[in-house]
DNA sequence: ATCATAATTGCGAAAAATTCGCAATTAGAT
DNA sequence: ATCTAATTGCGAATTTTTCGCAATTATGAT
């Protein structure tokens, strides 16, 4: 991916580090390990999961910290899966995409649909409510083609 | 109990009793006291919202568990609304609609596009994830119009 | 480099949210 | 009226999330 490191070796270590100081947070050894994990991960990541992903071991409860203050910095975002919890990922204005959940396995993958910004629009016109509009989530939910098999007796 | 109020007095309860038993769920007090607090509100519930509305007085783990059946059964759906609470609410087919969100005071309002199928069109066209798809969430975020006048310092 | 300082972390405990097992109750069918 | 399986209440157990505070650490100034 990109540019002109010299080595190229790590450099999502180098990205997290930019991104903290960019949102003026400072850059400890947690919040870069913690960063690392959603930069190398293209999935929605729970609390949970990312506990036993990050490489150094941070405290449960610095994990509900930061993750709260990255939010609040407008580098991650939440996002919602259909179950009850709360998993998070990077925000990337460029690469706005969506989700589809197989409701089945739980499966979950990327998509990115043109008609983003006419989505928005169109929720502008079809309501008096926002004074601005800042980002929208959109997840679809259905049977994944790997679950059709599965599905003989099960009924639910 | 049930007679046939033609009155059309309280026919929320009737309504629910109706839910339920085409649901294969027997229609017990609680349950009905549950519903009616969906039927009567056309925003999302929290479990705690609900306890705290709900009329008769029903234990917190049987409001999970009848939540969750009704999840089940296809009578409520899952809602998510931007914070790590998840919220329910009536899932009607006829009706289908989704959400706008204040981040800034929280307030909530339904909104009804036009191009929900087409959406899922999309969706289909785009990845070979989905097998079958059954339905999607949308949900859009922002600042609401009653809330314009506090922002002068806020930043954030 | 060293220092000052304010932010961040670890820690265990507290609080909150959710689930569980089991006995008592109840809706719906016979 | 009775039977039966499903549902409920209850308290306890579990899980998730938050909190206070002392120890540590990144950052900017000296």
């Amino acid at each position: 991916m990109t540019d002109h490191t010299d080595g190229g070796r790590c450099d999502t270590d180098a990205h997290s580090t930019q991104l903290l100081q960019h949102a003026g947070l400072k850059a400890t050894g947690s919040r870069i390990a913690i960063l690392e994990v959603f930069l190398g991960s293209s999935k929605p990541i729970s609390i949970d999961t990312l506990e036993q992903t990050i490489r150094t071991d941070a405290h449960l409860a610095t994990l509900y910290r930061t993750v709260e203050r990255l939010l609040a910095a407008g580098i991650l975002m939440r996002v919602n899966l259909g179950d009850e919890t709360p998993y998070y990922e990077l925000r990337d204005e460029e690469h706005h995409h969506h989700h589809v959940v197989c409701t089945d396995c739980g499966r979950i993958e990327d998509i990115e649909l043109c008609h983003d910004d006419s989505l928005e629009k169109e929720a502008l016109h079809a309501s008096k409510f926002f004074h601005r509009l800042d980002t929208h989530a959109l997840e679809f939910f259905g049977t994944c083609t790997s679950c059709v098999p599965h599905l003989h007796h099960i009924k639910n």
